[in-house]
DNA sequence: TTGAAAGCGCTAACAG
DNA sequence: CTGTTAGCGCTTTCAA
């Protein structure tokens, strides 16, 4: 049943009476709403503690807010979603907002099963992290619930968008690379998944800018891409792909930490050492790209500014005070450490 | 407001009109429940299709199931909570029961918190991953809503228990270092944060376990134990306090994989190398310590069987088919791997 | 400033 | 097997 035990639940008809009000007058004080003297606030809220009355979230969500935010996260193992989720969370730490996440898995599909899920709940305001849906998708849920989208690159009328700006972030990593004398610097990248936007996702951005950087260096012939997915394993297996070419590659730029970690085991496993042999360098710059065995030099992006920047996106939007669109874009910079180096014939 | 967009939202009225029939049958097609025949469960249906119909949730939840399982992680920063909710997702695949969750944080007011969110929001069954709270406060949840506890190894007549057994882990990995000739084996454990019930948490388990053994090899002298956190700073802090010590360990068993990834790191900084100068084994056979160039040597407790079984657990007990409660225990196992060896001396 | 009363969409008795 | 109807607890006009 409902509440934490035996017995009828305690409704704000029961707050009513033993306040001698009426409920209206209840629903007022609990919502902060006008018209309500102090005399007859100060009762209310005695009676509301006396009784140890809850709201009863379902009857509100009939009529009100839920004092919810949904939460769209792609799947929780990777570390980067865990300092957004803390901005978030910090920035919601002051309010009355609860914050709920759903996992949104590989395929769009079960995607959208999870924001289907949000909505039918009735969330206040829904966070998008890294979504795999089609624009015209997210902004139908955005025409019907306040909406930040945190990864892409689009611009809505209908949506905030939240994004790292991936093109300067690729840039100063292949770049790094390339001014150490690498010329054979190859790309682990992820797979589209969706069959919405590939153009404006974050690894679609960080791929593309790889290849213009190279073509810019006049390395255009160089350019060796494996496209798997940015997890350990599939950094593991797209690196173990771009090791067989010959020549092989003497850098690796991979587009998500967690694939460098992959790569770093593919490495091992291929008996080359890091940077001598081949210099690697991640993105995200996540609390493991920092720990002194491993010293990933990588792109750092402050994912808890983009969590706390999206709440309070969101919040606004909630609150109605915003009817125009934002994007809020967080400049990256390179964080070397000792993954990379000057290749072995250079030195 | 509600929907996905502009206009009224389909109600089960406008279905059963549409096909002909009262808003009971529909109710009853929508809840697959008995007394209906098979042709208005096809109209029904066909109606449903055609206006888009979705059922509201919170109307549905004023009177019966949310059809939400709520799942308390305490942060999503640990792989090993990924594993579990992948096994969680999997048992739910089939079902119409979504998962939500939330995040409990470091202290038991945060967790709290997060708690009665899902109380309020009256999810079908709890799952409480390694919570903080008081055994009595997880009861008094669980008079309330259909809940399983994964990680302390308690038994209470009112919720189920999934835990690892963590005696048996943790003799697995001190058993194998003391074998290996190690004497100065040290340990990084968690300190207590919530103040409820210490005994049965899982980090105090292991920690006590590792006294034990310990002691029964005649080594009560050589304990040391620093209790930080099961994070890679908490790890990485923890072990330069054990490094620091003279004579300095030669072997270290982290409560936790992430814990031994800091410890690493603290290895690395003191210029120690694994496991020449010092061994190290984690505990959770996370992702990462399979990587080739970490070899981390750890116990494994298969954490998607753990999240399925405590998926499967739940659902019996939503569905109401068990009263009494119940307890699974999962066995793990060592895998060895390349941090651990023979002491130097010893060698 | 206050209160009475009409629903929100659904489920679950209860009748037919 | 099918339909009628009375609420669930809350918010919100609308009067007083």
């Amino acid at each position: 049943m409902g509440g934490a035990g035996r017995g009828r639940r305690v409704t704000i008809a029961d707050v009513a009476s033993h306040a001698q009000v009426s409920t209206t007058a209840v629903s007022k004080v609990l919502r902060n709403a006008y018209g309500v003297s102090t005399a007859m606030r100060e009762r209310v809220r005695a009676a509301i503690d006396e009784l140890g009355y809850r709201p009863h979230h379902a009857a509100r969500a009939m009529r009100g807010r839920t004092f919810t935010i949904g939460v769209l996260l792609p799947h929780i193992n990777n570390p980067f979603f865990a300092e957004i989720l803390d901005g978030l969370m910090e920035q919601l730490g002051g309010t009355d907002y609860q914050a709920i996440i759903v996992q949104g898995g590989r395929d769009d599909t079960s995607e959208r099963r999870a924001i289907d899920a949000l909505v039918d709940r009735q969330v206040d305001g829904i966070l998008m992290v890294v979504p795999l849906s089609s624009k015209a998708r997210l902004e139908e849920v955005a025409a019907g619930t306040p909406t930040v989208v945190l990864g892409p690159h689009e611009r809505s009328a209908l949506y905030d968008s939240v994004h790292g700006d991936d093109e300067a972030g690729a840039e100063l990593a292949v770049g790094h690379l390339i001014a150490l004398g690498h010329r054979r610097v190859a790309h682990l990248g992820q797979q589209d998944l969706g069959h919405g936007r590939p153009a404006t996702m974050l690894h679609a951005i960080r791929e593309r800018t790889y290849r213009r950087v190279m073509a810019e260096h006049g390395l255009a012939d160089e350019i060796a891409v494996a496209a798997t997915a940015y997890t350990e394993e599939g950094g593991r297996r797209g690196a173990h792909e771009l090791l067989a070419r010959d020549p092989r590659p003497t850098a690796i730029f991979a587009g998500a930490d967690l694939a460098a970690f992959g790569a770093l085991a593919a490495l091992h496993e291929a008996g080359l050492s890091v940077p001598a042999d081949v210099s690697l360098a991640g993105y995200d710059n996540t609390r493991a790209a920092g720990l002194a065995h491993l010293a990933l030099t990588t792109v750092d992006q402050d994912g808890t500014l983009m969590g706390r920047t999206a709440a309070r996106l969101l919040l606004e939007r909630v609150a109605g005070g915003r009817a125009s669109s934002v994007r809020f874009s967080v400049t990256p910079s390179l964080v070397v450490r000792r993954s990379t180096g000057p290749p072995q014939d250079a030195a």
